[in-house]
DNA sequence: TGAAATTATGAGCAAATACTTAATTTATGT
DNA sequence: ACATAAATTAAGTATTTGCTCATAATTTCA
């Protein structure tokens, strides 16, 4: 439990096909723990018991548990950058319209979001993360932020002053919807459909208002 | 650090003044020790400490760690709550424009938010909570969209067709892009006047806008 | 005053937990 | 086949944690 963090790179790295394997199973067997567990009571023994590996060996790949969620969470930063150039190559290819676009855009991140909501939900907040994850991740969301500045510039209908401004204030809503919204997909009186065209009809209204309107 | 909950009650409820300074003095131990240590390492050993009290005498009056969390937590919502019945009452005696209500009530929440924003996060995220707190945070925020639906009804330029769902996002969103900004204050690049205004924009535009808008 | 009720004490327990290490098994390349 | 490197094992350590309980101090009120 205690934060002794001694050691901060694995004794091994895997080089045999057999031990890249064990790597793996240890990272399935600890998104399953953690997630039904949470990031506290997850623990190694546990982790290592459900990957049907002996603890030993679990620490000859990861120095320590953050370890073991930094490489969580690291593969889902991967994949949502991946989703997000996807995304920008669909939108480079056919010619969507703006409305279109931006469903794309929402849709593909409440999916996104609601692939493991709670494991992500665990890794995100409930774990306390070094701060060059915290870093990590804000890069990573100006770095969106940047992306879809530029998509969305190519509009017409779209004002231009301050956009800066306005693309930031769109990520950070469509972030923090879609991941609310799939962190409790119990508890939601709106259908996904109509939640999605809610919000982007809401940011098609902000892209397009008048900066002029007391 | 287990999990054994098996008292759900304090053992004292206390009577005498002395007592209940006590209390006082552990809750905002509480929120300190929390605060700069995190849940899990928040120990109650370190907040009776903190507290200039034995550690007997904090569960006499909590039943476990959980419990002093839930009572940090219920005051920080019951707070929020009268936040937002002060936030109704100004509105219903200055009359104020649709720009300025939804002005103050962005600045309200992030205000609300930005007061410990550390110590929410732990509580809220951080914090294994039982379920019933779960549904109190929940039936709080459905009172807060219905209240603030009440108010946004009465102005003439608001659409009225689907302002229940309208209503849903724009507490969501608020909440959400209050609590984030609020979270992080250091790695914002972007000001606050501007933040709560660009915000305000955006519930405006999406008030007004024609729904036959794709 | 003095006895009953309330409040405070803190050493210590039982139950984890993250992690180590010495020994063993399995694979690799020649 | 065989020596070396890689991979695995699991019992065990040191530490921490939430919490109890027997005792003592203080307050209340007759």
């Amino acid at each position: 439990m205690t934060a002794r963090k001694q050691r901060l790179d694995p004794r091994k790295k895997p080089v045999q096909k057999r031990s890249k394997i064990t790597v793996d199973v240890i990272l399935l067997a600890a998104a399953q723990v953690f997630e039904s567990h949470g990031y506290a009571a997850g623990t190694t023994n546990r982790i290592a018991s459900r990957a049907g590996v002996s603890i030993g060996t679990l620490y000859q790949y990861f120095p320590s548990k953050e370890a073991i969620a930094v490489a969580l969470l690291e593969r889902h930063l991967a994949e949502t950058d991946h989703r997000l150039h996807e995304w920008v190559g669909h939108m480079v290819v056919e010619q969507h319209n703006l409305y279109e676009a931006l469903h794309d855009y929402v849709t593909g991140m409440l999916e996104m979001h609601a692939k493991q909501p709670r494991l992500q939900h665990i890794l995100l907040e409930e774990t306390p993360l070094p701060e060059r994850v915290h870093q990590a991740l804000i890069e990573a969301e100006q770095h969106a932020a940047k992306t879809v500045a530029g998509l969305i510039r190519l509009y017409p209908e779209v004002r231009s002053n301050g956009l800066e401004h306005t693309c930031f204030v769109i990520v950070q809503t469509v972030e923090s919807l879609t991941h609310r919204y799939a962190a409790h997909p119990d508890d939601q009186f709106i259908p996904q459909a109509i939640f999605v065209d809610e919000v982007v009809k809401m940011i098609i209204a902000y892209l397009k208002c008048d900066s002029s309107s007391l």
